[in-house]
DNA sequence: TCGCAGGCGGAAAGCGCTTTCCACCCCCAC
DNA sequence: GTGGGGGTGGAAAGCGCTTTCCGCCTGCGA
């Protein structure tokens, strides 16, 4: 039985060699064996001799050596706007599960909508040699993108998308636009004419496939430009009412602003579904809870953060377009117009 | 002007050494410049070239070959039980931030409060040479954590918890007793006293401190275990109030649970809080958008983790302890114990 | 019995970077 | 004018691992 404490180095960490040593082989021979697959076998006796030693001394390899040794490495970039964003956490949450099957770690970024924070990590993400990374809800809607994410691809790694999808990069697209046509079907369906939509930051791709599905069925709604915050879309419910007392109907362009309609709606002293009606996007968990519970449109987030993950670590790379459906889900906030404002 | 192209490696990516010819100065003189900080300094001119020519090539230096050299990486861990739940995400976004600041990037690996899985990633953290690793809830509670934590430790990472403080571990440990307490002289002060508590997973130090707290003002409450999810806790409320009628008041452990409760109450018809006060714990952002908005306790969540990421980098380590603050926070789900039942 | 092929262990050459150590050059002092 | 010292660039030795290539040994066939 190998000493413990005399055989490990300084830094503390054990390595290949000391491993090696004990098992009395070859530094070569205790690489075969650990990582096994490479074509070559090694002798029974020995490979378990060495499998002991390792697991005696509490061997791990270091991963920056064998990056290095191998030029790639075992972590995947995830890059999101907002972790703490239910949304987003969905997304990521999806994503690791599949990256574990693969046996991979996944770095999360923040990137907080900020093209410059989005570059900066991206580059060091590159620095990490990063097999793959995921934009999960990307700053850039066009071009600059693309020669971000080119210099990525060049250095070896792979590039998925969620959403928006540039040129030749492999994406997963929820069906945005066909949620918002879905949510406009509904309302007019429900005898609404006079709609507001709050929408999201602009220049966000969702944003703009929302609306254009909306105003697909919808034409001229009254916007106005909120920023996907709970916050945000109190107030902004507060000023479209002010604006125009006569909607009877609120599309909010997701559920964290259609919870803050709703509270503002509550502060007016507006009924609803009775008065006004509000619909969301995205459902999240919190859709159930809220009062009336949220008609919304339910993306299956954590799914889509797989298939995403999935495109990244699977099959060739290049283009590929994963539709992810959209899905009405009618509760209770929404009912017919009201003929009385 | 150096060629772009012809000075690519195969793989894609520049080397300092690339850089260095481009320059005309020697690998050596490069990596000073680029590194720079360490104390030897490099003739203005040469820097300028130096630094021209990286530039001009896009070069980023190869992470996992620095950590090979430096020893040590600029990755830090994160280990949630669910990044999925907004309580864990908020603590990443916390940390993420106080990451960022430093310059590392945070692998996050969601360890679904299973002990081998969390054990493994924190193999596989070793094996990145991570820096440090902050267990935003840990699997483990009493032994067996000190003896994966060590060996992470001695491989040179810093370990930092929040909640479950280890022997030596620097932790920040928000002030769970304190806030079941004061949600118990909450309710006994509106004159509650057949209280039901909705807890947690067994084995949860969190659990066990919030629920001490609670119990240090009001002895034997009913309990049910349920497991920090939403429809965990609205079974539970159904299966308590099927059991216990004669209850006024129910403690959910966290602010997910609480949810469940009042959807299960809102079944069940109970008007709260005339009929039954209900209280929850965290105060996630649904609290305020819940019917009625939910009386908890208010933990800083994303404060809490920047908090311990900064215990994981700045200052000496070993079992420092910071604590968090709880804080009531009285909405309208409670309210004066009904005489009637 | 000898030759050759196949199998398997080991030596060694990197992977890209940091950092020590050496050598050189310039300048100053004697 | 020459010797020495400080400062700055470069060569080279690793960091821990993978992987090619080499050589040995074994076993089989003639």
């Amino acid at each position: 039985m190998p000493r413990t404490s005399s055989t490990r180095a300084p830094g503390g960490a054990v390595t290949l060699q000391q491993v090696a040593t004990a098992a009395g082989v070859s530094l070569a021979t205790a690489s075969r064996v650990l990582h096994g697959s490479g074509g070559r076998r090694v002798a029974e006796a020995l490979a378990e001799r060495v499998t002991a030693a390792a697991a005696e001394l509490r061997y791990v390899a270091h991963a920056p050596a064998q990056s290095l040794a191998r030029s790639r490495s075992t972590v995947v970039g995830v890059l999101v706007h907002d972790i703490a964003d239910p949304y987003f956490a969905a997304i990521a949450a999806g994503a690791m599960g599949v990256a574990r099957e693969h046996d991979l770690m996944v770095l999360v970024a923040n990137t907080f909508r900020d093209p410059d924070l989005e570059r900066d990590y991206l580059a060091r993400l590159r620095a990490q040699r990063a097999r793959a990374v995921l934009l999960a809800g990307s700053a850039f809607v066009g071009e600059p993108f693309a020669e971000e994410v080119a210099a990525f691809a060049e250095s070896g790694g792979r590039v998925a998308a969620i959403g928006a999808h540039g040129t030749g990069i492999d994406t997963v697209v929820p069906d945005q636009y066909g949620g918002g046509r879905l949510v406009a079907e509904h309302l007019v369906g429900l005898g609404h004419r006079e709609i507001g939509v709050i929408t999201g930051p602009a220049g966000l791709a969702t944003v703009a496939q929302r609306l254009a599905g909306f105003t697909s069925v919808v034409s001229g709604p009254r916007l106005l430009h909120a920023d996907f915050t709970r916050e945000g879309g109190r107030t902004a419910a507060h000023e479209l009412l002010g604006r125009h007392p006569e909607l009877t109907a609120i599309f909010a362009l997701n559920d964290l602003m259609a919870a803050g309609a709703l509270a503002a709606l509550r502060e007016l002293g507006r009924r609803v579904p009775e008065q006004i009606s509000v619909a969301g996007f995205d459902d999240l968990p919190v859709a159930t809870d809220l009062t009336p519970a949220l008609t919304t449109v339910r993306l299956q987030l954590a799914d889509i953060g797989a298939r995403a993950m999935r495109l990244l670590l699977d099959g060739e790379p290049g283009g590929r377009l994963v539709p992810a459906p959209a899905e009405l889900v009618v509760r209770e906030s929404t009912g017919r117009a009201s003929t009385l404002h």
